[in-house]
DNA sequence: CTATTTACATAGGAAACCTAGGTGCATAGG
DNA sequence: CCTATGCACCTAGGTTTCCTATGTAAATAG
């Protein structure tokens, strides 16, 4: 019941989710409902998805060409009503443009770093002992 | 005359202009224009920003109480007309606000490497490569 | 003497997020 | 039984934060 880290200011997002929600879908496809709590998992709650923004990124990305959609049907109760969601996968176009928005990505982070300056070589050992 | 990286989509610098600004006033005051030329000196050109984003930035940092300003008088030649710019240095609470910003983009960083995963490796690897 | 650089500033627009709301079915608890 | 919560989708309207375009004015370069 315990939060130990405050939710991220979402203003650090802006122009990233995209490019998350590619990442995530890198790894299989996914229903935007499932993407919402992969990323809650895989960042410890730290970034959360909302709903309102998310479904019309995909819808966005789908028109790009970077996913594609398609409607799964999960059967009820022997003889009952069915269920639909929608699953999106990563096209070939997608997995190009995840290359190119994560080395984009990596230069903006270098950029950041190179202008706060001595404050960054924190933040680089503090990433180097999460690895080694 | 040649542009060895093409400039950082603005869209990534979305939330952290402010927290450029006060790392570089961390380093000294400074007036706007020199602003400028200080992050576009720090990062080769690759993140620069607008006059007309700064200017309203640094006047909503003070009004804020992150920074303080002071008009400095440069004397023109002998006898002739005076300029005057404003110069910005950064308030104790501008210093604490810039550490707070500092942990948030740390925080944030860390959980889209988190999210982008295998992806990721590849850039530890690069900034470890840079530092050592 | 004209163009560029230094140095400040405002106004209006676009992009990308947010909140608030709505639908419908399934399942759990009282 | 029936109400609350979770799953799963969606739209509309608002806010933040950047952008472009434009303007002023003095100094310096060509």
């Amino acid at each position: 019941m315990q939060k130990e880290t405050e939710p991220i200011d979402s203003n650090l997002l802006k122009g990233n989710m995209g490019t998350l929600v590619l990442a995530v879908l890198k790894d299989g496809p996914a229903h935007g409902y499932a993407i919402v709590h992969e990323v809650r998992k895989r960042t410890e709650d730290a970034l959360h998805f909302r709903q309102g923004t998310l479904y019309p990124m995909l819808h966005d990305l789908e028109g790009k060409g970077f996913v594609a959609s398609e409607w799964e049907i999960i059967p009820g109760e022997a003889g009952g009503g069915e269920k639909t969601r929608r699953v999106y996968s990563l096209t070939e176009s997608g997995r190009a443009e995840l290359s190119r928005r994560l080395r984009a990505w990596q230069r903006f982070a270098a950029a950041v770093e190179k202008v706060t300056g001595s404050a960054q070589e924190l933040t680089f050992r503090r990433m180097i002992l999460r690895f080694f």
